[in-house]
DNA sequence: TAAAAAGTCGCAAACGTTTACAGTCGCCGT
DNA sequence: ACGGCGACTGTAAACGTTTGCGACTTTTTA
């Protein structure tokens, strides 16, 4: 369990522990045989740099801290995966922290990775309320927000361009020829307001009436998409499309208009957002809009990497965007 | 971005910095009201411990290292969630590294996390292989395996009792009145081939015959189920149910069965293995055998832990009871 | 009342690195 | 032959903690 040092190494190489050092960091003041020497010793002993003695010097870790409010969530550890990949190869690593779902526990696990000497902190936020959450900690440490648009505040983040994506989303049921379309979804952060605005737009520009259904107090998952679209559904249906602010909620949708006998998409074209792998599944073949995952995570990393190794100053807004991915839970309507 | 530090308060209180940390950890050795004054300074002074000066002396990170295969993988992120969460209620925060898809970069990944001194290392292992790839540097820090069965290996390890999954599977299917039972899967490692065999124990015990359709050289995705099922039903099906070692195949089986209008469960009947969230979506309802995620995630940290905090030696091999899931892919066959 | 015990607190070493600075050595130019 | 320069390597400080030990003060005990 004991592991081997520098000092080690320098007293059966003969020479002191800087050179080793030296050598190992590849120092240009240091004898090319003396070098090849003392790393080919290292090799023999198997040994490794103490990356926490390095860091206590060097001031710098390494370390970026990752917190989501949960991995256990295909959109958050998709982020996490690509993220976690970008960074060990710029020579970070990640520490993973999940924030649940209250705001404490998230200004708790912040907490603990400055305790830690992250880096920098990449931070997919509950919701709006993180950013007032966790300010008093975002000056002491580079940190950029990801996936949940913060609009003009002043702290750096990168979100796909929501209000977009259901703007495109509704014109592209709007040519299958929908004139009636409800939006499903609430407003409770930032992000989820732009995707109504959106959708917003895109009936203003088209002339089509607005109608929503709005779930204010759940949070967005299959079951809560499920039990509001039964509520839904037991009114009149007297619309021919849902556009559905989130996957999670279109797949709710699915399982209640098949309890009910409603056809999707015979009777009811159904989109979603986020493009979660389970969409692509067989049998469900949602339509939905895609967030560039992969796109973002790395995106975030660069934007961290920056502030941390060039000490950039100041705040950036990266908004990236989403693509229509055709399924199939939308037809096109005929024309009358 | 310059942080506070013992001596800051120390000077600020007055008192040696020494005072002012045995007044943190709760020494005895200090006066209440020196303490109490201490630490509401430490509090308003905004002082964190710094973990990696702390690690330096203690000769103990409290960081837990985790290796998955791929975080973006609906049973691994699980495993990930209720690893996190369980070993930071115990003190302990989580490295996170992907190993993905070779040996090399599994090897590479624990050799990084040796150098930051993690206290111990969770791995879910590539394939059996792993045991071999790394045995270099599993005496050198307490190491469990998780979700992979290795057997009678000296490693400790905590993995569900797959054998005893596939042997409920297949006698399910028995009561059901199924008597040509086809194993879909290949047994590349240890604990797929421990699948096969409960299989093979349950026809034995019943007297059916065994029968398989291997895939021995590709991993398991639903798009390879996909196209091996493609294969498969090119033949005639003289079966009546299709046991899929893995959740992901069953889908990928269903796809290619919904494309040649082979009804399940009316014309076959589907299990799967491993009760990913997946399995419970609507239109899906895949019967599946559940491997305890959660269970086997605290399990294998309590594991480690006591691995770490009591320097115990030895290995155990910790077996999870599977269980079966009835959804709706498996059908009662009329007896004649 | 004096000595021992208990209660507080400071000093300093240690953890394993990196790196500025100083030191040693040989070699070259004059 | 000697100063000086260049190439290389060693010395030591620093990073921020924890903790054994010693020192000082106060309380207890005989």
């Amino acid at each position: 369990m004991k592991s081997v040092t520098l000092k080690d190494v320098a007293k059966a190489a003969g020479v002191s522990y800087a050179t080793v050092s030296r050598a190992l960091s590849g120092s240009p003041q240091i004898g090319s045989d003396t070098r090849e020497r003392i790393i080919k010793l290292c090799d023999e002993m198997g040994y490794t740099t103490n990356y926490v003695a390095r860091s206590m010097v060097m001031k710098k870790t390494d370390l970026i801290g990752l917190v989501v409010p949960s991995i256990d969530n295909q959109f958050m550890s998709e982020l996490a995966y690509y993220a976690e990949m970008s960074a060990r190869a710029h020579g970070y690593n990640i520490m993973l922290c999940n924030s649940g779902p209250d705001l404490k526990q998230e200004k708790t696990v912040v907490k603990l990775l400055l305790g830690r000497q992250v880096d920098g902190i990449l931070i997919v936020p509950q919701s709006s309320k993180t950013y007032e959450n966790i300010r008093a900690y975002t000056d002491q440490v580079p940190t950029v927000f990801l996936s949940e648009n913060l609009r003009d505040q002043p702290q750096s983040y990168v979100a796909a361009d929501n209000s977009r994506g259901t703007y495109i989303g509704t014109k592209y049921l709007y040519e299958l020829g929908h004139r009636d379309i409800l939006y499903f979804g609430r407003r409770h952060s930032t992000t989820h307001q732009l995707r109504a605005e959106g959708y917003m737009k895109a009936c203003q520009e088209l002339g089509l009436k607005q109608r929503f259904f709005n779930s204010e107090f759940s949070h967005s998952s299959i079951n809560n998409g499920y039990q509001l679209a039964k509520d839904l559904f037991s009114k009149p249906i007297d619309y021919s499309a849902i556009f559905a602010s989130t996957d999670s909620n279109a797949i709710g949708i699915m399982k209640a208009a098949d309890e009910l006998h409603i056809d999707i998409p015979g009777r009811l074209s159904l989109i979603g957002f986020d493009n979660i792998p389970s969409t692509s599944l067989p049998r469900l073949e949602l339509t939905t809009i895609e967030q560039p995952k992969r796109d973002m995570a790395v995106q975030a990393v660069d934007m961290l990497r920056d502030k941390i190794e060039n000490g950039t100053q100041g705040y950036v807004h990266q908004i990236l965007m989403p693509t229509l991915i055709k399924r199939s839970t939308c037809r096109a309507l005929n024309k009358i």
